[in-house]
DNA sequence: TTTGCTTTTACGGGTTCCCGTAAAAATGCC
DNA sequence: GGCATTTTTACGGGAACCCGTAAAAGCAAA
């Protein structure tokens, strides 16, 4: 099993989870943190020791509060440790997905293990982290499913302007010119229509609050 | 310190970190269950046995899965628990919270804790559980700071209805009709548009999507 | 019952949004 | 380059929504 991993997690429940899941596992002593800056750290000096860490299991939100931190979230997290230590493991153990940022990391070799908190996630967790130890790629059962509700529509990044457009309280109507200003292409109005028509058809939504909170449900924004 | 104390709690690691919370504050052999029906079902039979529970932590979201459950949710558990054994210590261990119902169940008495899952939510869950053993009520700091962000407005059942019709899909142009089908008053298209606009203002929105899309991600919808 | 106040409803004009069609532009292929 | 296909844009009529005003209904106290 692992010899050294590194916990960043900052609900302090869940950080006792997951420490008490690695001890069941054979792993003696793991570290842990709350904070993702806390985290480099620890990865940066055991590497400065000669001692690196062999596995690191983040969170992806972090909740901010009075302590300002450079690295915001789990992800951005794992893209700077995997730059500095390319070999270490990760595995994201996070609250609600965001299927296309992870997929974008495991397509990118980032990502070795991904669970959701859920019924059996501390389950889920105990393989991810076989898995990873076998070089093997582990994605919590739960996961699949939820791709497959919603496989029916891949947001483009153009969904995701106009949606977030939308959050923010932009009328249709003046979305043109703030897309134009921003360089998007395309960007007249009858195009953003067509779109959300389109979005809207998919999910079997008549109305752009349906979809805007099916996207906010989501995490998408 | 409690002696018998029961945990309901879907997620397996929430689980067992709050049966180390108990442990650790004395508390022998905390029974633990996944689901409420079975919590239920252990606080019947321990009051039949002539040993009944002294405090129930819950969760309030339950996900659904393959086994079908008569009791939807923690807040329906808390209600029928104090029908049957009004004496009982009851906290609500909480991800996201949902202020509202909760100062409901604290004003009829049915609740003595109310810990939201945070950074230092293990924490505050210790305070909660030595508070409610002191017979104190107990409310975990960061609730207050909650309140305090959306202490502009009251959402009344009327506001609740409008925006989830809203989020099903419903016009406005339509909405006076089921109102009056479910003898919700008052019904007009015009108090529908005030009330919205009322809303809006509150928080601050220009539009609709706004609105339905932030009752989301406060899950009053 | 009357009076005064609040809440609810009705209505109308102006704006935005929805939706279909058709032209224009971009893209791909030979 | 020339042609076919796809994507993007432009436009117009009709529906829904926004917003202000004013009438009607409900309600409390005298």
């Amino acid at each position: 099993m692992f010899k050294k991993v590194l916990i960043a997690e900052d609900h302090d429940t869940e950080n006792i989870a997951v420490q008490i899941t690695l001890r069941d596992l054979g792993v003696e002593s793991p570290k842990y943190v709350y904070y993702c800056d806390h985290a480099l750290n620890w990865i940066k000096n055991a590497i400065r020791d000669g001692e690196p860490y062999d596995l690191l299991i983040t969170d992806i939100e972090f909740e901010a509060d009075g302590n300002v931190q450079a690295i915001p979230d789990g992800l951005a997290l794992i893209k700077v440790v995997k730059e500095i230590q390319p070999e270490i493991k990760t595995i994201v153990f996070t609250g609600k997905d965001r299927s296309t940022t992870i997929n974008a990391l495991f397509k990118a070799g980032l990502l070795d293990g991904h669970v959701v908190k859920a019924r059996r996630g501390g389950q889920y967790l105990r393989e991810a982290i076989q898995a990873a130890y076998q070089n093997r790629i582990y994605q919590s059962p739960d996961i699949q499913k939820i791709a497959q509700e919603r496989n029916s529509h891949e947001f483009t990044q153009f969904d995701m302007h106009i949606i977030r457009l939308l959050y923010e309280g932009i009328s249709q109507k003046e979305m043109p010119e703030y897309l134009r200003q921003r360089e998007i292409r395309p960007s007249s109005l009858s195009s953003i229509e067509k779109r959300l028509n389109l979005m809207k058809d998919v999910f079997g939504f008549t109305k752009n609050e349906q979809l805007v909170a099916h996207c906010k449900e989501l995490k998408l924004i």
